[in-house]
DNA sequence: GCTTTTTACTAAACCGTTTTACTAAATCGA
DNA sequence: TCGATTTAGTAAAACGGTTTAGTAAAAAGC
């Protein structure tokens, strides 16, 4: 039992490919199809369940229905949620998501970038981490239609879905310091893009304004390829060091640094704060308590699905950078 | 600046389009294309920055090297985990995932379903409901490589990755007895799919086995659609009914009720075991103590994605169904 | 009753590849 | 030196749709 095409479809009903085409797409009365011939050729359609092949569509007409999404990892809960948010809105406009995990490598990058041109995805939504400018300026350059979120890159002019890092992080900091934080160390994965820095810049501006001196060796850059033992080093140095509050510039290292105060410094848990950017819904009860600046998540979705489409329908070069504003969770 | 084809490469070159695509698909040796031609066209290829289009490939091949992944939610870390995991070994073999949600609804998962065929993905990798037996019956037919993992159904002759679920949850239930535990109560998500009654069943036996009677106001079901506020809900009941153990049959409803211990129950915290199927990393120093049984995610994704390469190339409909064993994570 | 318009449909080109079946020229063997 | 073989390629069909440019017959217009 092959699968029938619409040539089958048309020689078993004794009409033309181009006839049941047009009924098909439900051109039948704009193209003078009588009604009789259109119902019955739904009707056998119906009947052998005719499905269209969306791959000789789709090279046809130009387009694919397929959105690329590329991201450092999709296991990491952040890209995982908006995924899924940004699955559900495309869904609705008729499109479907390949998803590239990256894990922040050039190469992988550049694998997966070529793979979704090659396979004419209509667009892209990327957090990338743009190390490798050259490919995606030859895409600018060719208006491929791409929204990145998350992140940003100076020197790269296209359209942006972002938070605030750096005020949003500074306040963050700041009400820490009201709450009678002195000691404040940092943490983070290496800053290889843009946002992590303008994070960490957050952190350095709210010290300074507050006349409190920054201590470089209070700040402390985990390993990527070895988050969770690293953090556990790290912080394990910042609890010596006798802080009183810890600032973290994402979730993933924030999870993994309770794990280690909860099985290592169990005698300083009530002691140090953390503050966290990212939230997560463990923040909520966890130990030691986090105060987290929580990005919103179905604006950042709903705001790159918007973006993409416009950009994807007008052929105008347009290029949006929007910013959004996270929300302070406190929790004393 | 248009996109070049095979045909732009070879009129510019002065070559037919078949010696083009001999020569970039490797074929020119066989062919007998001479080495100065193929050095030409690959020269040029590379000068222009040819990129094939896939969609046309794919169309003259058959073949997509596409695999959809269909669950109930990628944002769900397990479905997230899994996935990453697929995803980069399917890579290393050319392929790459589209993903579809189905949010355990029959309606979305034909949708998706039919997406994925007509878009003529090469295999599916499904976490189904089984909601819709006739559309996977179908697909069986017409021998549609398939790999089912985490959930079965009895009803259903195909590709089965799964875990122990009776027996494992059996044994966590019953070492919990070996320590102590005397009245435990369960709180499960609908068990809409045979798993979970698996699941169940295994707490079932491992109290009878004991001879501690199965109290059925004690085994309650939360609902799917507001499961963070249903979990806090009939946790209270359980609480209430001074449970000391309280076995949950997937990880996010053990989630929801850590964060409502916390949260509700703060004075009983140190009283209550929690037995939970699934591990999640923050089980490693929440309270209350968390026992879980780990599903070896690493080993499911290996086998998901070495039998649907078998069942891909064989012509054969071999049925495997491995059953892999979970591991216990006591913690107490 | 003849031209014009409308109705109902179709042939063929096209999207960008791959692949089968050829050909013309050069080389080889005896 | 002549037939066979090898070398180096090419033309055209195919994949399964969409779309353009048509056509023949029926209906309408006058």
């Amino acid at each position: 039992m092959k699968k029938k095409s619409i040539k089958d479809i048309a020689q078993e009903l004794g009409y033309s490919k181009t006839t049941v085409s047009f009924v098909l797409n439900n051109k039948g009365d704009e193209k003078n199809i009588s009604k009789k011939t259109q119902e019955k050729i739904l009707a056998y359609v119906r009947e052998v369940n005719y499905q269209p092949n969306q791959i000789a569509k789709s090279l046809k007409k130009g387009k694919t229905n397929t959105i690329g999404y590329l991201i450092p990892d999709i296991s990491n809960p952040f890209y995982a949620k908006i995924g899924r948010l940004i699955e559900d809105l495309l869904a609705d406009k008729g499109y479907h998501l390949i998803i590239g995990s990256t894990d922040e490598t050039q190469e992988k990058e550049d694998l997966l970038l070529n793979m979704f041109v090659n396979r004419q995805v209509d667009g892209l939504i990327l957090a990338s981490s743009f190390e490798n400018l050259g490919m995606l300026n030859t895409l600018a350059a060719q208006r491929f239609p791409m929204v990145f979120f998350d992140r940003e890159h100076p020197d790269f002019f296209g359209n942006y879905i972002l938070v605030e890092n750096k005020n949003a992080m500074k306040g963050a900091v700041q009400k820490a310091i009201k709450h009678g934080a002195k000691k404040i160390g940092l943490l983070s994965i290496t800053p290889n893009v843009y946002s992590l820095e303008l994070r960490i810049d957050g952190y350095r501006e709210a010290l300074s304004d507050n006349l409190i001196d920054i201590d470089n060796s209070l700040i402390r850059i985990v390993d990527n390829n070895n988050l969770k033992e690293s953090t556990k080093v790290q912080l394990k140095h910042l609890v010596e060091d006798q802080v009183d509050t810890i600032v973290f510039t994402n979730n993933q290292i924030t999870a993994h640094a309770i794990w280690a105060m909860n099985i290592f410094h169990q005698e300083k848990i009530d002691d140090i704060r953390f503050v966290s950017f990212d939230n997560l819904d463990l923040f909520d009860y966890s130990k030691p308590k986090v105060t987290s600046v929580a990005q919103p998540i179905e604006k950042i979705a709903h705001y790159t699905v918007d973006i993409l489409e416009e950009v994807m329908n007008k052929k105008e070069c347009i290029s949006k950078r929007i910013v959004l504003e996270p929300k302070l969770i406190e929790r004393l």
